[in-house]
RNA sequence: CGGGGCGUAGCGUAGUCCGGCUAACGCACCUGCUUUGGGAGCAGGGGAUCGCAGGUUCGAAUCCUGCCGCCCCGACCA
């Protein structure tokens, strides 16, 4: 039905580019790999930040704000940072018109300039742990970019934590992506596998990392979420010490975790249709939409006295009344398709005269007609309905495409058709997987913290492992 | 950086091979009337230095040279 959207089974990767741009989340910017985003991307970020902020604060961190620009000499200071990032940095070089005495980098991450303050705010036990997150835009150079999945210039949150001890920063290097688990799997209706990176894909500069992963309509898996054991690698890199109880000095071990705009995209390839948009009703920023429809002047008044009348009560973000007169209904209820709105009410003078009005739900796009007498606690429930169904059949679709698979040449043969492949890998050698990478373009996702006790040869090299590793091709 | 594609109105395109009237069409936009339960109809109207710079020619969107930009596929990555 919906007019120049490319269908998925057409070609995946142009459907995805034409929801983005039709349903007007984000436009490509004059620069190349940024983007502009749009109020109805936006206001899905807004949702993702309301939610997640809310959970960082229920789990006893405040928000902080630190700058843009980062001495270079400061992405030096940690061997395997530098290693990771520098070929990616945006670099100023002028100011004011004169040429600086040392270039300043865009941060790509702040863990640096972040760990150079907390130098100066830890000196004793009593001031741990430090558990500050901040909301902001980083820049990475990358070659290939793709609307939210990987833009030059993103939108984040990043948690710098700093504790006395190894265990407190590993408890909360590991509560944090399960704070991303939950808020993936509650709000965004996205279900993903949870576990840790290997040597090969972890950050550069942590002991290891955690990460939450997602699988994307057309089988490719989605890094959605990361959090980081950082060790004592930063607090030796930037000097950052304290005085503990038993009067010794000490490094502090860190974490750090981030969630990006990429979310976005993979609640769009998560959700969305050939129609268009699809969005949970937690991410929505006003999920139900009331279309009138009339033909007469006093008609409308009619119909818009009784929208405003049921209405009058409810709060005003959680619906929008279309009452623009200058577009037909017809041409409403597909922009709201289009748009992805969970939830769309008409109401017409036959529904006026019967009391009820008609629903229609955008997942399953059925449509049904309700009394108007208690229509809010029917529509709340209408939209924890969709929410569930969503993560239902993602969930459905997750475990479908989940294969396990013991030989190499069955491997081979079919990860290029995509979903996650339950493997045996020896991951402690990065060789191995650097092989399998160049033979099948896909990676390890992730050692899943839940795989069963199993043992088995790895499928390359027949070195016993002791678990199965998760390998797919990835965005 | 390698491979492919493309730059003509806000968007999507035709015209380019084979140079020639005032650069055409659809969508969008503006005005008016009729319409309004799944992207309205009719009539009228506005909007382009044909990516940029040179060159060839009486004449260039079209031919030649150089440059720039964008998109897609790969390598790199959240």
């Amino acid at each position: 039905m919906a007019k120049g959207i490319t269908k998925r089974a057409e070609d995946y990767s142009k459907w995805y580019i034409d929801v983005v741009q039709k349903a007007e989340m984000a436009d490509h910017s004059p620069v190349k790999g940024c983007m502009i985003i749009r109020p109805t991307g936006y206001g899905i970020w807004e949702k993702i930040q309301q939610h997640l902020d809310r959970m960082f604060k229920e789990t006893g961190h405040v928000n902080a704000y630190f700058p843009l620009l980062i001495p270079e000499s400061f992405l030096k200071k940690e061997a395997e940072h530098v290693e990771g990032f520098a070929p990616e940095c945006a670099t100023v070089t002028h100011g004011g018109g004169k040429k600086l005495e040392e270039p300043l980098v865009i941060r790509p991450t702040s863990e640096t300039i972040i760990w150079d303050a907390y130098r100066n705010w830890i000196g004793s036990y009593r001031d741990l742990p430090l558990l500050i997150n901040q909301w902001a835009n980083v820049c990475r150079w990358e070659m290939r970019t793709r609307l939210f999945l990987r833009t030059t210039e993103f939108l984040w949150q990043e948690g710098h934590t700093a504790h006395a001890s190894h265990e407190e920063a590993e408890e909360e290097t590991y509560k944090m992506v399960q704070v991303y688990k939950t808020f993936a799997e509650k709000f965004m209706a996205m279900p993903v596998l949870v576990g840790r990176k290997t040597e090969a894909e972890k950050f550069a500069g942590a002991l290891h990392t955690y990460c939450i992963e997602g699988l994307m309509q057309d089988g490719k898996a989605l890094q959605a979420g990361t959090s980081h054991h950082l060790g004592q690698n930063f607090a030796k890199a930037f000097d950052v010490q304290f005085q503990d109880k038993d009067e010794q000095r000490k490094y502090v071990h860190g974490s750090s975790w981030g969630v990006s705009t990429r979310l976005i995209g993979g609640m769009i390839m998560t959700h969305s249709d050939d129609n268009g948009l699809v969005v949970p009703p937690k991410l929505s920023p006003r999920p139900v939409v009331i279309v009138p429809i009339y033909r007469k002047d006093d008609e409308k008044e009619l119909v818009l006295n009784k929208a405003r009348e049921i209405t009058a009560s409810w709060d005003p973000l959680f619906f929008y009344l279309d009452d623009r007169d200058q577009y037909k209904p017809g041409k409403k209820f597909n922009e709201w398709e289009l748009k992805g709105i969970p939830v769309r009410i008409e109401i017409g003078p036959r529904d006026v005269e019967s009391g009820e009005v008609i629903v229609a739900r955008r997942d399953t796009g059925e449509k049904v007609s309700m009394p108007m007498d208690g229509l809010l606690e029917k529509l709340e429930a209408l939209l924890d309905d969709i929410q569930d169904n969503l993560f239902k059949i993602a969930k459905q679709r997750l475990e479908d495409n989940t294969h396990t698979v013991d030989s190499y040449d069955e491997y081979k043969a079919r990860v290029k058709d995509g979903g996650f492949f339950r493997v045996f890998l020896d991951h402690a050698n990065p060789k191995v997987e650097e092989q399998m990478q160049t033979d099948t373009k896909s990676t390890v996702r992730c050692i899943p913290f839940d795989a069963p006790e199993e043992e088995g040869p790895c499928m390359i090299t027949g070195v016993l492992c002791k678990s199965r590793v998760i390998a797919a091709q990835s965005y």
